[in-house]
DNA sequence: CAGCCAAGTAACTGCAAAGTTACTGGAATG
DNA sequence: CATTCCAGTAACTTTGCAGTTACTTGGCTG
């Protein structure tokens, strides 16, 4: 606000942005972590090196917070959805590449499911007003015939978010299946391959067959 | 254990393995509703219509309590994977329904994946072992050519999992996608509808095309 | 430099929830 | 019928954590 703030970053100088910045990544970490109901405040006010009274005082309490870090990562992800390699044969293992970089995410999205799963959810206008862009989308490709109209756009998108993610999600039952954990390269290798061979497999059953899949939330 | 004890079901008798079990039930329902850091211990205690020290009694402390009731849950969830549909066509669709019928079980890998994923987990030695078994079998018939061989069996069992499951795991995201709450049963008849069509479809890139999908863990 | 506001802190409060104590009463056994 | 053992209870203690109070410090403004 007044000037000559920002353009010290010395040791301990003031800095209400920077101490809401790390507050917010903090509460990132602990919340992706251990959830709404199992994250300590206090563990994210020492995350961020801060006295919790500071917590309160930028974002009055726990669940507000928790609503703030969602809403960051949401638009986080909006700005993301851009780069969608054009071959539509590599969409699926771009997405899924995507999903192996930002575990956080998929873990937020569990626990939302988890804890506001049939009510409504943080943004959840805006986010379905995004996924309907998508869809719109799809069905363009469909009506083109670039995309099978065997089945509906909903079913083929949750279909795609499904096989990029589902294994990122439940970590442990790919670990008892494949004998990887998830964040071990090879994993993601396997998966990668399979997931470009299925594409291609899956486009094979169309004439001109092709799949989009554009972005989640 | 001495014999008098079951055979009077009379309105307040003393009755410790139908405590046990009102204990393990409620359990269950508090468990997969808040996950184990939100659940309370004596919510579980009133459900059961029991006094809390009871529970104590009988299972030491929160988290053996939460532990048995996965134990429950999988050896339950084990003897259901019998009765699978012969036409393998109809797996996709019968796993589907299953899964619709019991929610709390996702909602409870859901809480295992995020707590404990990964690191070891309950029972994971003998759920490695179920799943190996299926692995097996599906690996049998990909020699047969029954099952394409074109991708790893647990690639395709993952991806069978995650078809059927993802949606459930992820209701708000259904919900974005489709409009529709998972628990109605229109979303339901459309999800089937599709995963018969996939099958139907995928099915139709083999000669001989025909799927598995036997258990999960 | 006086005065004021916002950033920052430590120590506290209150409550909710896990876990315990110390007890009552029922029924099988010798 | 007395002993013993276990199911069951209410009320308590302890702990841990969200949220607050009361204060200090830094720095800009007139």
């Amino acid at each position: 606000m007044a000037p000559g703030y920002d353009n010290r970053t010395s040791h301990a100088a003031r800095n209400p942005e920077l101490s809401k910045e790390r507050i917010l990544s903090a509460a990132l970490a602990e919340f992706s972590a251990k959830g709404f109901a199992g994250a300590r405040v206090d563990a994210i006010a020492r995350r961020a090196r801060i006295n919790k009274r500071m917590l309160y005082h930028y974002f009055g309490d726990k669940e507000v917070l928790f609503r703030e870090v969602l809403r960051r990562k949401i638009s986080e992800r909006r700005t993301w959805g851009v780069s969608a390699p054009e071959n539509p044969r590599d969409r699926l293992v771009f997405w899924f590449e995507l999903a192996c970089r930002d575990r956080e995410w998929i873990q937020l999205l569990e626990w939302e499911a988890l804890q506001w799963g049939e009510t409504a959810v943080v943004e959840e206008a805006s986010r379905k007003e995004a996924a309907n862009a998508v869809l719109e989308r799809i069905r363009e490709l469909q009506a083109k015939g670039t995309v099978t109209s065997r089945f509906p756009a909903e079913q083929l998108l949750l279909s795609m978010m499904a096989l990029t993610t589902y294994p990122l999600a439940f970590p442990q039952l790919t670990r008892m299946l494949t004998g990887y954990n998830v964040s071990d390269p090879e994993f993601q290798k396997q998966r990668a391959e399979f997931l470009q061979e299925f594409a291609a497999a899956f486009a094979g059953t169309e004439k001109n067959g092709r799949e989009v899949h554009d972005s989640d939330c």
